[in-house]
RNA sequence: GGAGAGAUGGCUGAGAGGUCGAAAGCGCUCCCCUGCUAAGGGAGUAUACGUUAAUAGCGUAUCGAGGGUUCGAAUCCCUCUCUCUCCGCCA
């Protein structure tokens, strides 16, 4: 949520970013609203006011033994006054409540502008495509040829975008997720954490998924519950901290999880129906960072790296692109996408999307810390990024690391996580 | 699944229709005292919103959430959420 005091003080600055985002503000409908708040507000409160001072001088006449008939009398009608004063003004709040819970973060001043994903900005390039002396396969082929991987069977089980697996194409995503965390504990400094894979709405309130994407998550709605599947880890990590106040001295908090995912893909018909590359279950390892909001950029930076040493470890090559104002997502001010190298598709393809929120969620979820300069609480800003897609990865090591008789050679940090195997045969 | 208890500020914990945004303690901040340390004394110490030049004043809301009763609700009633205890079941 954007600050309402920011809407009010410089509304023409927020439509001109929003506009980035590709995000019409209705200037005239939102300033009425507003000013009919605000006079309405006022209203409201000169007759609580009222009723409290009456009251208080009911409550003392009663205690000196007074007759307070003629008192009660005076205020019959106030309550009825306040009572649809009241009314009205919450169904004024309430629409500009929907209105700012639909309003996008504003980018960051450092985002290029542009309508779609073709206009993101190349950052940098790592790491040179392998070259093959044979025409190389795809991960559908690999995985068939290998055995392991079989999409008619999920189909049967589950229908289309999923997966089943089996054998070493399994171990090695195990040993993904384990070197992926291992690498961000150690390394970086993060804390391991677990969270639920089912959360409440007030949750994806908080991260921002819901009112606006609800088609896009898995709902279970039973007799006896109204939950979600996580979409991903940064919904439930990132609501750690909500409603809390966080001291000082404890931020940045830097937590790592590693999670299934769930995504109903709506609006994605016909987009990668072939693969792994988007599905409706995937695993992935997910940072979240909550700092001081003088950090948060700097925190971008330095969230982004983490993710860019785990491709970079696995020799895959990439390119980091900043996401344009078109492209980016609602709770995002600033997003770096990385994109691996896939000899299959014979393109990048997004791997890790590395965004800082600012205090966007914080302002949902009421997450807090106590600023030691002014001694008051203010917003923290919270961070999230795939440190990486784990399926994606599976499917990037495949592809890359693909010899001509549809083996795949392990990389070396990932041997120790497979009994020392070198290859993946039939 | 059955029976019961509870949710109050940064924390602990009183309050059981009226002057309660809320006692007391802890913590924290400032001041005084003190040669260091320890101890002591005093004052202050929630958040959001509105009004405003103002982080000054004033007003409003907030005692798990949402409704209701009442002139007036932390306190009474209803619904929901969560926590704890006992029993049952269970990876």
């Amino acid at each position: 949520m954007l600050d309402p005091k920011l809407l009010r003080s410089d509304l023409d600055t927020v439509v001109e970013k929003l506009r980035i985002k590709h995000y019409e503000l209705d200037v005239s409908s939102f300033s009425e609203l507003e000013e009919r708040r605000k006079s309405l507000q006022v209203d409201t409160q000169n007759l609580q006011s009222e009723r409290n001072s009456r009251s208080k001088a009911i409550g003392e006449a009663k205690a000196r033994g007074e007759d307070i008939q003629p008192l009660l009398d005076e205020v019959a009608q106030l309550g009825n006054q306040l009572k649809s004063a009241e009314a009205e003004l919450g169904e004024l709040q309430d629409k500009l409540d929907d209105l700012l819970m639909g309003m996008p973060n504003l980018p960051h001043d450092s985002v290029p502008a542009g309508d779609s994903e073709d206009d993101n900005e190349e950052v940098l390039r790592w790491g040179e495509p392998p070259r093959f002396d044979f025409e190389p396969r795809d991960h559908i082929d690999l995985g068939q040829g290998l055995g392991g991987m079989d999409f008619e069977c999920a189909a049967k089980l589950s229908g289309a975008r999923f997966v089943t697996m089996s054998g070493d194409l399994v171990t090695m995503q195990r040993a993904l997720i384990q070197f992926m965390i291992n690498q961000h504990i150690l390394e970086h400094g993060y804390t391991e954490v677990y969270a639920p894979y089912l959360v409440n709405e007030a949750t994806l309130t908080g991260t921002g998924q819901l009112p606006k994407f609800k088609q896009d998550l898995f709902h279970i709605d039973s007799e006896n519950h109204n939950l979600y599947l996580i979409p991903t880890a940064e919904v439930p990590v990132t609501n750690f901290v909500a409603g809390n106040i966080v001291e000082a001295e404890q931020l940045p908090l830097r937590y790592v999880a590693h999670t299934p995912c769930f995504r109903s893909e709506a609006g994605s018909y016909g987009k990668d129906t072939r693969g792994m590359i988007r599905q409706h279950q995937f695993e992935k390892v997910e940072l979240v960072q909550v700092v001081r909001p003088e950090n948060s950029m700097a925190a971008l930076e330095e969230l982004t790296g983490h993710a860019e040493t785990i491709l970079q470890m696995l020799g895959l090559a990439y390119r980091k692109v900043v996401l344009c104002g078109g492209d980016l997502g609602f709770a995002s001010t600033k997003t770096y996408d990385l994109e691996v190298w896939l000899p299959g598709q014979n393109t990048y393809r997004e791997i890790s999307s590395c965004s800082n929120m600012t205090d966007f969620q914080a302002r949902r979820m009421k997450a807090r810390w106590r600023n030691p300069e002014t001694g008051k609480p203010e917003l923290v800003h919270t961070l999230n990024g795939s440190g990486l897609a784990v399926g994606r990865t599976l499917i990037a090591i495949m592809e890359n690391y693909q010899q001509p008789d549809g083996s795949i050679r392990i990389p070396d940090v990932l041997q120790p996580y497979m009994h020392g195997k070198t290859e993946i045969r039939p």
